[in-house]
DNA sequence: CCCCCCCC
């Protein structure tokens, strides 16, 4: 067995390793440890884990360990601990599947030795792929990168019986919410994790997450061989926690700013809005300054909606009429009303204007119609003033 | 020897 220095001597770095080699010794940090999986398929059987190690010069690779092997290494390779790697086979990447190094992967063989190490493999080089929101805002969709963000909340897992996924927004200095989306063990293990820190909104690392552009909103998605790294230490993580610091010194909320669609949305009069004078796409957002005056719709915030063009019908014993399209008998479902976002105007309290009286009226006008709250609304006088 | 890149 080597002693540490003879393996130290040994080391190189991932891309430097031979073409070839199964002596090649390196010295790398775990930054994932999948889920042991089974897998069946018309050739093989049996059990995997996907590891992925990453060196001091910031270099990533895969690697996989396969039924007894997991049994054999069940004591090492774990997360945030350094190991030299001796005797590893090292096989081309299969270009149909994404692989955190273009070229090679790791394999493990009967004679492959794995020796946990005190000296651990320094994170500083690391930083320089990391991006920020704000850059890989600019990448085209299905993009590969590594990115650095603040963690402000996590959402509860959905799972159905083919997948699990969990939401999670993340933010910037700029205070710029995305929402990331973890898939399969990404959203059970480490979003579990997540949810418990939350609090402490901790830096993340992203690594190898996947640029998802969803009707114009920019996402961000884990990929199978992505990594999640928790308040990482090299510069560009020292930088973003001492900016989320600062804003909170300030006492700003950053989980509740506007996002950039919100900011970029044309404002227009809410008049506009509702008197139809916009052209209807789905996809063109508008916003709008206005007081709320009150909540019509508190218990049922939905509508009857024609399947074909999505107005509202007119439900009479079942029987929907769609004024639109002018049919008698049409097919409905409930949609619900959503306002993307509401944000309250930081410099002052809006001014009333004489238009805005008039949509309030117009609001009740159409609250009488319908809606139970309209009764709710009618015992009040309008909180608004007449000049 | 694995391998799903999804969803609203």
């Amino acid at each position: 067995m080597a002693t540490e220095s003879e393996l130290a001597n040994q080391t190189v770095p991932i891309n430097k390793i031979p073409k070839n080699s199964v002596d090649s010794v390196i010295r790398v940090l775990v930054i994932r440890r999948g889920s042991i999986t089974p897998y069946k398929n018309s050739r093989h059987e049996g059990t995997y884990r996907t590891i992925i190690l990453v060196d001091e010069e910031g270099i990533k690779i895969q690697a996989t360990l396969f039924n007894k092997q997991i049994e054999t290494w069940k004591d090492f390779l774990k997360p945030n601990k350094s190991y030299y790697i001796a005797k590893g086979r090292y096989d081309r990447v299969n270009p149909n599947y994404s692989s955190v190094h273009k070229e090679v992967e790791l394999a493990f063989t009967d004679n492959t030795v794995i020796t946990e190490t005190d000296h651990e493999v320094s994170t500083q080089k690391f930083s320089d792929g990391f991006l920020s929101l704000d850059a890989a805002d600019n990448l085209p969709n299905g993009s590969i990168l590594d990115l650095i963000c603040v963690l402000v909340s996590v959402n509860p897992i959905i799972q159905n019986a083919t997948s699990k996924r969990r939401e999670i927004v993340v933010t910037n200095e700029l205070m710029e919410p995305t929402i990331v989306t973890l898939w399969g063990d990404f959203a059970e293990n480490d979003g579990a994790f997540l949810d418990k820190l939350k609090d402490d909104k901790p830096i993340l690392g992203l690594c190898d997450v996947r640029v998802s552009i969803y009707k114009g909103r920019f996402g961000i998605s884990t990929i199978p061989v992505s990594s999640v790294l928790i308040n990482p230490i090299f510069q560009k993580a020292i930088d973003l926690r001492a900016c989320r610091e600062i804003i909170e010194a300030n006492n700003k909320d950053i989980t509740v700013a506007p996002t950039k669609a919100m900011r970029r949305a044309i404002e227009v009069p809410l008049d506009h809005i509702l008197d139809g004078l916009l052209p209807e796409s789905q996809d063109s957002m508008y916003k709008f300054k206005a007081t709320i005056v009150d909540i019509l719709n508190k218990d049922e915030p939905w509508y009857f909606s024609c399947k074909t063009c999505r107005k509202k019908v007119r439900v009479i014993e079942e029987a929907a009429t769609c004024a639109n399209c002018n049919i008698d008998n049409v097919e409905y479902a409930m949609r619900s009303l959503i306002a993307e976002e509401i944000h309250q105007l930081e410099d002052q309290a809006p001014v009333i204007l004489e238009e805005e009286v008039r949509s309030v009226r117009k609001y009740r006008k159409r609250a009488k119609k319908t809606t139970n709250a309209a009764a709710q609304i009618n015992q009040k006088k309008p909180k608004v003033a007449k000049d």
